[in-house]
DNA sequence: ATCGTTACTGATCAAGTGCTAAACAAAGTC
DNA sequence: GACTTTGTTTAGCACTTGATCAGTAACGAT
């Protein structure tokens, strides 16, 4: 009955290529996080308000989607900053690192990064292996070049960072990363604000590590 | 053509149903830590040698059988011995945490454990909440019991155990946790061996941590 | 106004999903 | 050897998935 009833028929917008594409990379970040990558592109494009099929005009498989998120999660979040302030040896390194991970977290204590970090990691393929090499050579390794300098140990070009001074930093920056899992993944969020936990995490750090790393290097005179 | 060729008609075996389930949860576990609990019924049921209906017979839903699967994980995999180890007054404590953790992570890192950790971590449910209360009731609170008593502080029963203090503990514990993450998962297996890993951790935690409760726990005399 | 380009939709396919019901056959009992 | 029990298979339903293609309509140029 009721055939007089008319649908209301709402015109679709055109928008220009690039702007859609962007739109749609956000909101698959968004979607994949949540439902990880198995989420079908239905949903994604309901979630847009648009089609299906519009979705393949802009990314000729759904596995080209997921490398454009990894694109947009991975690479454009990262910060050039981040090494920069690294190796400013006019300030203190504890007040360097602390800055840091402040601005770190800031990024990356996040639903969204933090469940596509997850999600990628399981699906395997080659991105796991590329960042964990990325972070250890852009971080960790910087970070134990900051510790040479400040113990006046030889520099990284004349005795190279050893595996144990790299590993001894994991141990707090793997720590560090896990209250972001803690808070993002598992839902319980820690009792202790972040910024007094990163204090507590670099101090803890600061404390041992140059002496340790000091009595390993002990050729160094 | 070749109508002759007969199909072999292997005849199939009937086992218990208590061996079959067992079996069938015990390929499921290897299963969907590869594949994440989006893995087929199919393909779980072809890995064992056996049609997909089977598995219905033993579990009303697929939900049902990845509940049998937690269980499996990270109940019957627990060790009730460990907290006793923790709590052994006469070992020094540095003994019981380097033992402790050898024990530990000789269950949980390898890849089907943690695999199947991250996936049921991102599948949300309550089970994520449930294991870090656990891990923190069970393991952390403990360890930081025990630093009380060996530094002469009041006992939990007096002065509860602080967000602090725990939160505290927790950096050293997820460092811990994401070597076994960077091996199993990341498959970047770090340079440092394990126990070499381990004793590195616990003796930067025992250098700083019991002085730092110490001064945060003024109130003891 | 009209026209051409092309961003977008509608319809559809083939393959794969969880799950069910009925038929089959292996093992124990008499 | 016939009979019962029940572990296992065969067949199949309803639905969702990634992907395709022809057709429609929005927008800019003229």
């Amino acid at each position: 009955m009721s055939a007089a009833v008319e649908t209301p028929k709402k015109a679709f917008r055109r928008l220009p290529p690039a702007d859609r594409k962007k739109q749609i990379v956000e909101a698959a970040v968004a979607y994949f996080s949540e439902f990880g990558f198995e989420g079908a592109t239905r949903g994604l494009a309901d979630r847009l308000g648009v089609t299906q099929p519009l979705i393949y005009r802009y990314f000729p498989s759904k596995d080209e989607l997921i490398r454009a998120v990894y694109e947009e999660v991975y690479l454009s979040r990262w910060r050039g900053e981040w090494m920069q302030l690294l190796g400013r040896r006019d300030l203190p390194l504890r007040e360097r690192l602390i800055a840091f991970y402040e601005s770190w977290t800031s990024v990356v204590f996040e639903p969204q990064w933090m469940r596509i970090y997850m999600f990628s990691g399981l699906r395997g393929l080659d991105i796991n292996r590329w960042w964990i090499t990325f972070v250890e050579d852009h971080l960790l390794r910087r970070v134990c070049e900051e510790v040479r300098a400040l113990s006046g140990l030889p520099s990284a070009s004349e005795t190279p960072i050893t595996a144990a001074e790299i590993d001894g930093y994991w141990l707090f920056h793997g720590g560090i990363f896990y209250y972001g899992m803690r808070e993002n993944i598992y839902a319980v969020p820690p009792r202790t604000p972040l910024p007094r936990f990163i204090e507590m995490a670099i101090d803890s750090f600061l404390q041992g590590f140059p002496e340790a790393v000091k009595s390993a290097l002990p050729q160094a005179d």
